[in-house]
DNA sequence: GTGGTCTAGACCACA
DNA sequence: GTGGTCTAGACCACA
């Protein structure tokens, strides 16, 4: 019988950590002048190839997220709309990666929104203070 | 510095394998009637413990998706209803767990409803043969 | 010569603790709210491995006769009407197993009204509280 | 924490070995005439210990179901009404308990009825060969 | 063979 | 601590 691999969805794991940090930051647990830890430590930390964590330092790099000091290591970017564009970037992901499986179910634009109204009349999706007067 | 264990999700292993055998169902490469892998073998594909596997199929029957015979096997129902279902039941997880993560990176649903529409109008998401006619 | 194993009645040790767990809050000396023994506690009373307790919690949630809040424990389920529930359905269990009984025996409908009956009438089987006025 | 120790319904072995082969006389397993396994053969296949198994057969033959020849070994009876009587006396022992476990629960005279003719009701519990003119 | 139960023992997250 | 998951491996009944 053919081995069947499991999928953890796929994504490479230096995109899987890349995230991560992006999470830390958006939480606030990662600020803007933060020290990052060392390519060593983080390939600890993470369990990887300090190869793979070198990739995953340079892809923020890359991104702007962070900014290297030679001799001296990696640091959060002090941008002051960095948490609101990571926010905006995750969430155009993570709602991609929604209407791809539902369309994979074979659902349609009516029924995704349906399924999305339905979901938000049952809880408060509401983020609070942005509510009308009353 | 402590061990970050990579998130798979979190998901536990045997949910993992009961979607992916309810994905199989959806798409219709495993339909009613059909036999399904025995525990060993199943195991054997999906590499985990036969006890894990066991606890697999034991909750797809408790769900009602297969049966099982003492000394014959596990069986897809035959069920007329039971892709529908799968599909309904499948699209309000994957909707609620997209609510949940939205949410968390402190969206509304005036928002929520934005990033959807956006997304629905970036690309064809219709489904086949529902369009309306021209 | 062939040997033959008693049968404890065949039922798995986990089901019989189920029931046993059952009989217990139908006689009121497991009540709403109440912390069940922990998983490791249970299957030292027992005398069963873990796995096998962790088993019988695992039924009595699914039937939701119980609810478990992790790292805190286990608890009797505060339905108003769980005891009745109990009741009712073991009563049915009971019954299907005497008439199973009986059949196997080659008794037949007659047959089994008149054994009630003469049985009934020998001891008093009426519960307290429930008879007529003198 | 207190052991609580499980029940097998408390039953002594002995007794249930004799129901155990009053069992296989009733469904015809053994007959009138056949001889009876040694005792130790018998002690070997129930798995207890040669005292008991005397003592098993030693209850069957004072309820006249074997005789014993000396030097020879034990045998069933040939008594013509064996089987029927050996069924009405388990018929009575399953409808007492039946009752007790029922009273047990709380239940009265017009519940037990209410159950048996319910059960009666749902599946066709009489005899083949004892249902009344087409 | 196939499913079903059970023990033994490890490691994890959560509180 | 407590529940939750998982592996390893044994033994059983049923067909």
């Amino acid at each position: 019988m053919r081995h069947i691999r499991f999928d953890d969805d796929g994504t490479p794991i230096y995109l899987q950590i890349v995230r991560n940090i992006k999470a830390a930051i958006i939480s606030g647990s990662l600020r803007g002048g933060d020290k990052m830890p060392s390519v060593r430590e983080g390939a600890e930390a993470y369990r990887v190839n300090p190869n793979t964590m070198h990739r995953v330092l340079g892809e923020l790099e890359r991104e702007g997220i962070i900014f290297s000091t030679r001799g001296v290591g990696f640091f959060v970017a002090e941008d002051p709309h960095l948490v609101a564009h990571l926010r905006e970037s995750e969430a155009a992901r993570v709602t991609d990666r929604f209407l791809a499986e539902l369309t994979a179910l074979g659902l349609g634009a009516a029924e995704v929104r349906e399924l999305v109204e339905t979901s938000l009349g049952g809880a408060n999706h509401e983020h609070p203070g942005r509510r009308g007067r009353p």
